[in-house]
DNA sequence: GGGTGTGAAACCTTTCACAGCT
DNA sequence: AGCTGTGAAAGGTTTCACACCC
C-alpha cells in the first residue's frame, strides 16, 4: 500500500467528520455519491481515497458507516485517545483549550503550561495551568502524544525542542514562525496571517487590483 | 498571464514574509537560491513563481528587495490597507483581535461585533465591541473588505450572509462548518480540528498504528 | 561567471470509463 | 440494476536543463 498524500489525509479527515454526522443521524449505509453531496466533492475522488485503505465498500451496495468510521478512527489513531498538551495560555491558548473540537472524539487536552507566574495555578475548565518546569513530568504522567504551541514567535523554537525532549510524537504550531523539524517529530505550522493574506489576495483579485489587468 | 494557483499564492505569501525580514535587515538584493535557503524551498520553484508576475529579476544579478516587495504587496492588495471586521469576540475572536499579524503590514482591524449584551460596550485595545445591528453601518463607514467569523458553528452561515449583505469582499471562517460561498464572495475555512487530525495521523503513523504495517 | 526566465520532462492528482461483484 | 474498485486519460505542479542577459 502506497503512502497517503497529505491532501488525501485532509479529505479523509473531512470524511470522518461526515461519518460522525451520519452516525449521529442513525444512518447505517451510504454511497460515495451521497457522501460526495454532503461534503461537496466528487464521488470518484472519494472512492479513490477510500480504496487506498483497503476494500471497505460493497459493490452494488455502498459503505457501512460503522466499518468505515472504525477504519478512519484507527487510521488517525483516534480510537486510542490522543492526549494533548498546550504550551502558552494566552488568548489563543485559552481559545484552543476551550475549543470543543479539541476535547472530543479521540482528543483530550491533558495539560496547560505557561511561564507567566500570574497565570500559574489558575485554571481553565478543570485544568490547572502549570509552570514550564512541570512539562516533562506532566508529559510522562499523562503519556501525551501531541503538543500545541501557542507561544510568542520568539520562544516557539525553544518550546518545540522542549516538547521533542519530552517524547511527544507531533507538534501543532500557531506561532508565526517556521519551525524546523528535528528527530522526526513532525510539525504542522498553522499561520493565521497566511490565511488572511490568501484571502486578501482573493479580495484584491475581486477588484482586479495588482493583477496587471 | 495565467491565473495564479492557490498553492502558488500560498508560497508568494511566504516570500512576502521573507522580504519583510530582508527589508528589516537592510538587504537590497538577493538571489532565488538565497531566498530558497531562507524559506526552505528550492530555487527553481521560487523563480517559476516569481516569473509569473512579470520580469522582476535581473539576470546575473538577482532580485531587488524593494521592487519585489512592492509587487507582492500590490498583488495582495496590501499597499491599500485591508480593513477587517471580526464577528464573534469570544476567546478566539479576542485572540485574533490581539494577534499582531492582524494589525500590521496592510491589515487593520476596524470593527468588533458580538451579540452578547455583556460584551457590548467593552473594548479590546482601542476597539469597542458593537452589537450586530451596527454591522452594516460599521462596514460602510470603515469600507471594510474582509470579514472574520469567530462565531459558533450554528450561527456561522447566517453571519456569513450578513457579511455578504454588507458588501465585504472575502470572509475568513473559523467556525467548524463548511460555508457555502454565495455571490462570488470567497470564503476560506480554517478548521482547527482538521489541523489537529492531520497531526494525529502523523503521530499515529510514527508509531505504525492503523496503517496496516 | 553568475543568476534569471522558459520550454521540456518527470511526477503527482484528479477525472473518467468500465470491469466486476451483489 | 446499482455501486465499488481500478487501470487509463487528462490535467496540474514540480523539477530539470539550458538559453539568455548582466
Amino acid at each position: 500500500m502506497g503512502d497517503l498524500s497529505p491532501v488525501s489525509v485532509k479529505r479523509l479527515s473531512l470524511y470522518l467528520r461526515c461519518l460522525r454526522e451520519l452516525r449521529a443521524e442513525g444512518v447505517r449505509f451510504f454511497s460515495s455519491a451521497g457522501l460526495a453531496e454532503r461534503c461537496r466533492l466528487n464521488a470518484h475522488q472519494i472512492r479513490k481515497d477510500l480504496a487506498q485503505l483497503g476494500e471497505l465498500g460493497v459493490r452494488g451496495v455502498g459503505y457501512e458507516v460503522e466499518k468505515l468510521f472504525a477504519r478512519l478512527s484507527s487510521l488517525f489513531g483516534l480510537d486510542d485517545e490522543h492526549r494533548v498538551i498546550i504550551l502558552g495560555v494566552g488568548n489563543l491558548g485559552t481559545a484552543l483549550a476551550r475549543f470543543p473540537g479539541f476535547q472530543r472524539d479521540g482528543v483530550r487536552i491533558v495539560g496547560l503550561v505557561d511561564a507567566d507566574p500570574a497565570k500559574i495555578g489558575t485554571a481553565i475548565g478543570a485544568l490547572e495551568i502549570r509552570p514550564p518546569s512541570d512539562l516533562a513530568p506532566l508529559a510522562q504522567a499523562s503519556s501525551a502524544s501531541i503538543g500545541v504551541l501557542a507561544v510568542p514567535a520568539a520562544s516557539a523554537q525553544a518550546c518545540y525542542l522542549d516538547l521533542v525532549a519530552c517524547g511527544l510524537d507531533a507538534v501543532l504550531n500557531f506561532a508565526p514562525i517556521h519551525l524546523e523539524p528535528v528527530d522526526a517529530v513532525p510539525v504542522k505550522n498553522v499561520d493565521l496571517r497566511f490565511a488572511l493574506e490568501e484571502l486578501a489576495f482573493l479580495a484584491a483579485a475581486e477588484k482586479g487590483v495588482g493583477t496587471g489587468r
